[in-house]
DNA sequence: CACCGGCGACCGATCGTTCGGTTGTCGCGA
DNA sequence: TCGCGACAACCGAACGATCGGTCGCCGGTG
């Protein structure tokens, strides 16, 4: 947002617009589908001029991927993730990662299509897993400490969570109202169940 | 299985065993990032001799979203998916996709990873839209009845509750103990809850 | 007049696909 | 039993297209 900005009636870019192009187009067709033609096409320059701003096609995936994983560790980092009894703190975080997949819609969406082509694809996958193991961990406190949920498996209750959880990007979109209401409505029916029991 | 079956020595591949081998890669780096070289090497013979057996990348990726789309289909198609409330449906619903999902892993894996670049992958995305906007009638129908779940949103039910049973495919594999109890512990988590009520 | 954003042309590499030809084995008539 | 035509399986080489990325130039503005 500062300097760079405008010599005089021409457009100008800066790299964190043409990200978020980018990574629109990433989602759309799917990263490796995408070609650097269809990224300054859709940013209305040639592919020679895109160039002059960014370095390359796998700088930008490593840019959002970034942006998405400071999101998600961000969350760890909060007072009500590290305090308090186990099963708070996972609700806490499950909130608030609604919030965040909702919030970095695009960038998220990007990091939980990787498929480890490249270095920097594995290096996001790395962060990914290490994101999980944490979650899966705090269910398996939260289980040692008796907290109800003992009659399951600690790794599938896990799974499943993030599985839920990480499945709102396929539908999701911004600006449909009723949106700040979802991370609440997610937890409750992460806890009572999205099908009333037998 | 019938036919063709060897000359002689020769090694000899069917369509089908080299769809199977095709599928692995796919998932394995993206049908995008998968060459024809990739595939045919991964099946011990050279590119076109590859070509001799299959007529083209995107057959390969029909063949095998056919396969997939035919085995979820096909619950619903079931007695037990048709008669009863429609709340039992749905539970019997849920509890054969697992089933399917972990049966046919691979060809479900790379019906639900599509992104619609091509007519084929256009047509896929269709089939399985059909697919999911079914069970969200179910669900509506569910709530219509008054079974239980009045207090929640019937179409987010049924979004969180298909996307917490896709997400299977993003860590089941075969093979390992206590698969077989899977889709009965699913049912039973999306129904009590994944992690229990304040 | 210096310089920045933008451009067209082009690079080597790789893509999906095709083609002509070789090899090996079978069925079958002599 | 032998030999031979037919044909499936396979391969190396090459096709045009497109990929990510580079280069030199050009026109407008401060």
């Amino acid at each position: 947002m500062r300097e760079v900005r405008a010599r005089g009636a021409r457009r100008v870019y800066d790299s964190e617009s043409l990200l978020a192009v980018a990574v629109a187009e990433f989602n759309a067709r799917g990263y490796d589908a995408t070609s650097m033609e269809d990224l300054s096409r859709a940013a209305g320059i040639t592919k020679s001029s895109f160039y002059h701003h960014v370095s390359g096609k796998e700088e930008l995936l490593r840019m959002a991927l970034q942006r998405a994983l400071d999101g998600l560790f961000g969350i760890l980092e909060e007072s009500a993730a590290q305090d308090g009894p186990p099963l708070a703190r996972l609700r806490h975080i499950v909130r608030r990662q609604v919030q965040v997949l909702t919030n970095e819609l695009p960038y998220v969406t990007l990091l939980l299509r990787v498929r480890g082509n490249t270095e920097t694809e594995r290096w996001a996958l790395a962060r990914r897993r290490a994101f999980d193991a944490t979650i899966a961990s705090l269910v398996a406190d939260a289980v040692a400490e008796g907290q109800v949920l003992a009659h399951v498996e600690p790794s599938l209750a896990a799974r499943l969570l993030s599985g839920t959880v990480n499945s709102i990007i396929e539908w999701y979109r911004p600006g449909r109202p009723g949106s700040e209401a979802l991370p609440d409505e997610v937890v409750r029916m992460v806890s009572d169940g999205i099908v009333p029991p037998a």
